[in-house]
DNA sequence: GCCGTTTTCGGCCCGACTGTTTTCAGTCG
C-alpha cells in the first residue's frame, strides 16, 4: 500500500470523525495523514524495517494510529475505518471538494437522501429534493450546483507560470485605487509554490469599503462569493479564487506573517506563541490575558507587543524571519528558533543561463535576439543548447549542424565581444547543446563532437515508461560520459500534464556525486526539474545544480526568477549552484 | 488520538462570512 492511499485513508477518517462530532481526532487524523504524505520512505518499508516503533515517529503518528497502520499491513483492514465507512458509505473526498459542502452535511446528505457521491447530489440539487434538509433553501442549492459545475470544469491547482504575471498585474491596479496605502501579494503565490491554488492579496486602506468594492469589480472576476468590510471572496474567469483582506496599518506585518505561511507553518509558530504566553493572529501578536474557554472571549487587557512588520514578529517570538519560500513547516521553524537558517540563493545571484533553445531548432527566435535579451537581463553568459538529431520533430542538430552552429556562435561572440575597440561588454555565448540520452544510456552525438562544446547538457526524451532499474541505469551511465556536464530536468515530469518517469532519484543524487555531474533546476514554470525536495536531496549529498529557464524564446529568458524560486523551497544556498559563478570559475566547474 | 521549555494529563490555532434563524453552526482559509 502506498503512501499516498494510506494518507487519503487517515484524511478520509478525519472526516468520518468530523460527521461523528467527535471532538479533536479529526486534527489528529489529519496531522497523520500530512505526516504520511510528507515521508520520503515508504510506510510499509518503514513499518517492516522497524515496526510500531518506527511508525510512532512518523510525525502525528501515536501508538494508537500506528496499531491501525499495523493491522492494516498485516491483514488488510483498518477496523475503525471499516466501521465508519460502513455507516456511511460515500465518496467523502469528492463530496467534500465541492465548495461549500463539509463533513456535517455530507453526514445530512446521505441521512436523509441517501446521497453517496457528486451525481447524486446533483440530481438533489437539480430536482429540490436538497430542500427537505433543515438548513438548506435556496441559496445553498444554488451554491452547490454552482460548487458541482466549478469542479466538473476542472478547477484546481493553476501553474505558477500562468499566475504570477496576472497576479501582478491587479496588484498594480489596486495599488492605485483611493486610498489604498499598501498591496502585497501573500498565500502561496509569495511562497512561489509550484501550482497556486488561490490568490490572496492583502491590503491596508483608509477607505476599506471601497478597495473591496474594487476588488470585487475587477474585470478578471466571474462570480462574488462573499463580500464585507474588510474580506472579499472571488472566483477569477482564470477558473481559480482570490482574496482580499483589509488591515489597519499597524496589523501588516502581522498579516503578511499569517497569510503566508502554510497552514502547517502557521499552526507550529502559533503554538510557539501559545507557550510564550502570547496570543498570535492576522492582527498581531499579543500578550494575552487568559484566552481559553471558547464562549467568554477576553478583549481586555490584551496589550499588542509586535505586529507591524514579520521581521518583529519573528524575533519576539525567539526566531529569524524564514524567507516565504521556506514556510512550510519542513524545518525550517526549527532551524528559525535556533538562528541557524541557510542563507538562500538570491534572486539577482545568477550569472548566466545554461539551457536556450534557438531557430536552428525548436526555439522561437534567432542566436543574435536571445543573445540580445540575456544581455539586457544583465547576464555575464548564455548557453545555446539547442536539440540533437534524434528528436526529429524539432529538427535536432547533428554533427555537422552542430559544427556549423559552432562556427556561427564565434562570429557572434566577435561581434559583441571584439577583440579590439572600446566595447566593454563582458557576453559570451557558450557553444552547447540538449543531447538526447538513448534507450540504453548512450548518446545521440558523437564524443568527438561533444568535446568541441563548452557545456553540454543530456536529458531523457524517450521511453518514459522503462522500468525504475532501466530508467535508472539509462542516466547513470550517461553521467558517466566525461562530456556530459549536467543533466536537464531530471524526472521529465510536466506539471499538471505529465508524471515524472520512474526514476531512483537517490541513485541519481550518488552518481552525480560520484561522477562530478550537475543537475540541473529546470525553471521554466512547466517543468520546476529539479522538485523542491529533490534540490534538498542534491544539497545535502553535496552535489552541485545549475538554475536555468530551457527558455525557447527572449520572452521565457525571464524563467529564471522560477527557478530561483524553486531553489529556495528546496533550501539552496549560492555557493550549490555554480551559475552564481562567473565564467571563468563556473567552467572549471565542469568536467572538462 | 497526539504530544510535552505547563511531559503521562490536559490541553489541542484563530477569525471572517454565510445562510438561516433570532443567537449560531458550518465552512473556509
Amino acid at each position: 500500500m502506498t503512501n499516498e492511499e494510506i494518507s487519503k485513508i487517515l484524511a478520509e477518517m478525519a472526516v468520518l470523525y468530523e460527521m461523528e462530532s467527535v471532538e479533536f481526532k479529526p486534527r489528529a487524523y489529519e496531522r497523520a495523514s500530512d505526516g504520511v504524505a510528507g515521508l520520503q520512505e515508504e510506510v510499509e518499508s518503514v513499518y517492516k524495517k522497524d515496526g510500531i516503533k518506527g511508525l510512532m515517529k512518523i510525525p502525528g503518528v501515536g501508538r494508537g494510529i500506528a496499531e491501525h497502520l499495523k493491522q492494516l499491513f498485516s491483514d488488510g483492514h483498518f477496523k475503525e475505518y471499516d466501521r465508519l465507512k460502513k455507516k456511511f458509505p460515500v465518496d467523502i473526498a469528492s463530496l467534500s471538494s465541492i465548495e461549500g459542502v463539509g463533513p456535517k452535511m455530507i453526514k445530512l446528505l446521505y441521512n436523509q437522501l441517501k446521497i453517496k457521491n457528486i451525481s447524486d447530489l446533483e440530481k438533489a440539487a437539480a430536482s429540490g429534493e436538497l430542500r427537505a434538509i433543515p438548513h438548506i433553501r435556496e441559496k445553498m442549492e444554488q451554491k452547490i450546483l454552482k460548487g458541482i459545475e466549478y469542479k466538473k470544469s476542472g478547477g484546481g491547482r493553476v501553474e505558477i507560470g500562468k499566475l504570477l504575471p496576472l497576479a501582478r498585474a491587479m496588484k498594480s491596479r489596486l495599488e492605485k485605487v483611493k486610498g489604498v496605502e499598501a498591496i502585497e501579494i501573500a498565500g502561496s503565490l509569495r511562497r512561489r509554490q509550484e501550482t497556486i491554488g488561490d490568490l490572496d492579496f492583502l491590503a491596508v486602506s483608509e477607505n476599506p469599503e471601497m478597495i473591496c468594492e474594487f476588488f470585487s469589480k475587477m474585470p478578471e472576476v466571474s462570480h462574488v462569493f462573499a463580500k464585507g468590510p474588510t474580506k472579499v471572496l472571488v472566483r477569477l474567469k482564470q477558473g481559480l479564487d482570490a482574496d482580499l483582506r483589509v488591515l489597519p496599518k499597524v496589523s501588516f506585518g502581522a498579516a503578511l506573517q499569517y497569510f503566508t505561511g502554510s497552514k502547517d507553518h502557521n499552526v507550529e509558530v502559533r503554538k510557539i506563541a501559545i507557550k510564550k504566553g502570547y496570543k498570535l493572529n492576522e492582527y498581531g501578536l499579543f500578550k494575552s490575558a487568559d484566552t481559553r474557554g471558547k464562549k467568554r472571549r477576553t478583549t481586555q487587557k490584551e496589550t499588542l507587543v509586535a505586529a507591524h512588520t514579520e521581521e518583529e514578529v519573528y524575533k519576539k517570538l525567539g526566531m529569524d524571519t524564514p524567507p516565504p519560500e521556506m514556510r512550510l513547516n519542513r524545518g525550517e521553524i526549527e532551524a528559525a528558533l535556533k538562528h541557524r537558517l541557510p542563507k538562500l540563493v538570491g534572486y539577482g545571484d545568477l550569472k548566466g543561463d545554461l539551457q536556450t533553445q534557438t531557430d536552428w531548432t525548436d526555439g522561437a527566435n534567432s542566436i543574435s535576439e536571445m543573445a540580445e535579451e540575456a544581455m539586457r537581463l544583465g547576464h555575464e553568459y548564455m548557453a545555446v543548447t539547442d536539440h540533437t538529431r534524434s528528436l526529429a520533430m524539432t529538427g535536432g542538430a547533428d554533427e555537422k549542424k552542430l559544427l556549423r552552429q559552432m562556427s556561427e556562435i564565434d562570429k557572434l561572440n566577435l561581434k559583441f565581444n571584439p577583440r579590439s575597440g572600446g566595447q566593454k561588454s563582458k557576453f559570451k555565448i557558450l557553444k552547447g547543446a540538449e543531447v538526447n540520452i538513448l534507450k540504453d544510456g548512450s548518446l545521440d552525438i558523437d564524443d568527438k563532437t561533444l568535446a568541441k562544446l563548452d557545456v553540454v547538457g543530456a536529458a531523457v526524451h524517450s521511453f518514459f515508461n522503462l522500468s525504475r532499474e532501466d530508467q535508472t541505469a539509462r542516466i547513470i551511465k550517461a553521467m558517466g560520459n566525461r562530456n556530459v556536464d549536467i543533466i536537464f530536468h531530471p524526472t521529465g515530469r510536466i506539471i499538471n500534464r505529465r508524471k515524472p518517469y520512474d526514476v531512483d532519484i537517490e541513485a541519481i543524487i550518488k552518481a552525480a556525486k560520484r561522477t562530478g555531474t550537475i543537475l540541473e533546476i529546470d525553471g521554466h514554470p512547466w517543468r520546476l526539474d529539479l522538485s523542491d525536495e529533490h534540490i534538498r536531496m542534491a544539497k545535502e549529498a553535496g552535489v552541485k545544480m545549475v538554475i536555468d529557464t530551457d527558455a525557447h524564446s527572449v520572452h521565457e529568458l525571464s524563467y529564471l526568477e522560477y527557478g530561483i524560486a524553486q531553489a529556495r523551497r528546496g533550501w539552496a544556498e549560492k555557493s550549490d549552484i555554480i551559475n552564481t559563478l562567473p565564467l571563468g570559475d563556473f567552467l572549471k566547474c565542469l568536467k572538462k
